[in-house]
DNA sequence: ACGTACTGTTTCATTAAATGAACCGATGTT
DNA sequence: AACATCGGTTCATTTAATGAAACAGTACGT
């Protein structure tokens, strides 16, 4: 590992629950010399990366980091993050992929991307996707803000003789998602549509998004769910992790565990990464 | 100079106009080694402080520093920033020293702090500053979004006899503040207070509030304003840069051209930058 | 087909920079 | 007074960075 990225690994350590940081602990933490530390430490605040807080001596995040931020926000498009783990994640399942974005209360599609081996597939020309009746939906409102499930609550809706109508279903359904990890829309939007769903985090931990994958429904069985729920996990990862986020613990946990019990083979996103 | 630093500074390098750089472009830019700017990317990458573009793979900003900016941001206020710059504004002047923040269209004090020099001294203690008639708010005004100055223009109010109160005359004041590079507000807002305000800046260069000296009226001379508004460039650079943000190239002409022939010492910020 | 410009590697001798143990001075605690 | 902890510094040693060169592969235009 190179002198730069050990040093900038140091900001790593900063985070909203650990705002400052002193020289010793950093020593401790990183468990380097302390005066290689310190040089660290140094040349980061030369950078503008790290500050050091005058009263208390400890080392915070520098204003630096505020000006490269606008430049990914303004040059780095979120769609960009995703559209390329999107083709991948569609080759791979051999389906529909798409990521939709969370804006105010509304989820609406970022980008998608089929996959060409079947004639039969879905295809997405929806202007917004509701969050009680859609795989996506479901993932964004099971790690969503309870006040936005209020609001999806008023926006109930039928749209096939699958969807969730009532409020005490929905709340079932949000706990099955919280559970399992995974947001599952069996023809509840669309006749004949199956969907799976994960979150996306943007960088202060709250959804941001989604990322699904639409079959068709006859098309579907137990192994091809796990083939797409493995798929899925390493597309969320991706793109959150594009985004700047971190996917929250508890689901982390729970894809964790789920991808040991599912078949280690043909992860074609997790390959590709390497 | 660190190899921390100088694999660091590529970033620099980046901006909202120029959001990808090449390997041979970024050899060109800082004149090093082809091989040894690679390793740095490649370090930066691995930092996620970087990422390649996997269609012309240049090198564009990375997901990381979303994370960095929103612990940043949530971490330190913005008034932690201003505050001891504001302190040594107050104690080089010998007068008040406040800064303000842009919440929408309205100005409102973030902190301030008095020199305890003078007896006789200006206090403040207003919820908001109306853009029309302080130093601030015409300092805020003159480069900000023309929709800015029409809200203002509506609100505008007589609060003196020197009270600016017409749209003619305001814009008038306001093409004075771009040329001249201060507001200024002598006895504009309160009876016996002169008012110096520069403007502060955002990570997207738009003006996100201002700092500003505030003197006794009688008290003030030429020679004085001119140490005040040298200590107040130094001011506004440092929570400009504390925020994020650049000062204007068009402003920073003018200060660099003023401060030339202003007097050269005495300037307590800059040495103690030192 | 050819030349050119580009990215991305690798090799290797040279050199500059990173390293870590010990130390300093200040502050605070027992 | 003794001791611990902290940020920061020093310096001989060593390790890692450096840069020149060479090479592979790709894309573009003549």
């Amino acid at each position: 590992m190179s002198t730069v990225c050990k040093a900038i690994d140091l900001l790593g350590w900063l985070s909203e629950q650990r705002a400052e940081i002193g020289l010793a602990e950093f020593q401790r933490l990183t468990g380097r010399d302390k005066a290689t530390t310190y040089r660290y430490l140094c040349a980061l605040e030369e950078s503008g990366l790290l500050e050091q807080n005058p009263d208390s001596r400890a080392y915070r995040m520098g204003p630096a980091v505020l000006r490269l931020a606008h430049v990914r926000e303004t040059t780095v498009p979120r769609r960009a993050g995703a559209e390329q783990v999107l083709m991948q994640l569609a080759d791979a399942t051999s389906e529909l992929a798409h990521a939709s974005i969370l804006q105010g209360s509304t989820l609406i599609p970022l980008a998608d991307h089929c996959s060409t081996r079947h004639s039969a597939r879905v295809v997405l020309s929806e202007p917004e996707l509701p969050l009680h009746a859609t795989a996506s939906g479901l993932a964004v409102l099971a790690y969503a803000d309870p006040a936005l499930v209020k609001m999806a609550e008023k926006k109930i809706k039928r749209y096939t003789d699958n969807t969730t109508i009532s409020k005490k279903a929905l709340h079932e359904k949000l706990q099955s998602v919280r559970d399992i990890g995974f947001g599952v829309a069996d023809q509840s939007y669309e006749e004949g549509v199956y969907g799976i769903g994960v979150p996306l985090f943007d960088p202060s931990n709250a959804v941001a998004g989604a990322v699904a994958v639409a079959s068709v429904a006859t098309r579907i069985n137990e192994q091809k769910i796990i083939a797409i729920k493995q798929e899925l996990i390493a597309a969320a990862r991706l793109i959150t992790h594009s985004w700047g986020g971190v996917v929250p613990d508890a689901l982390d946990h729970l894809w964790c565990s789920s991808s040991t019990s599912l078949s280690s083979e043909s992860n074609s996103l997790r390959e590709s990464m390497a």
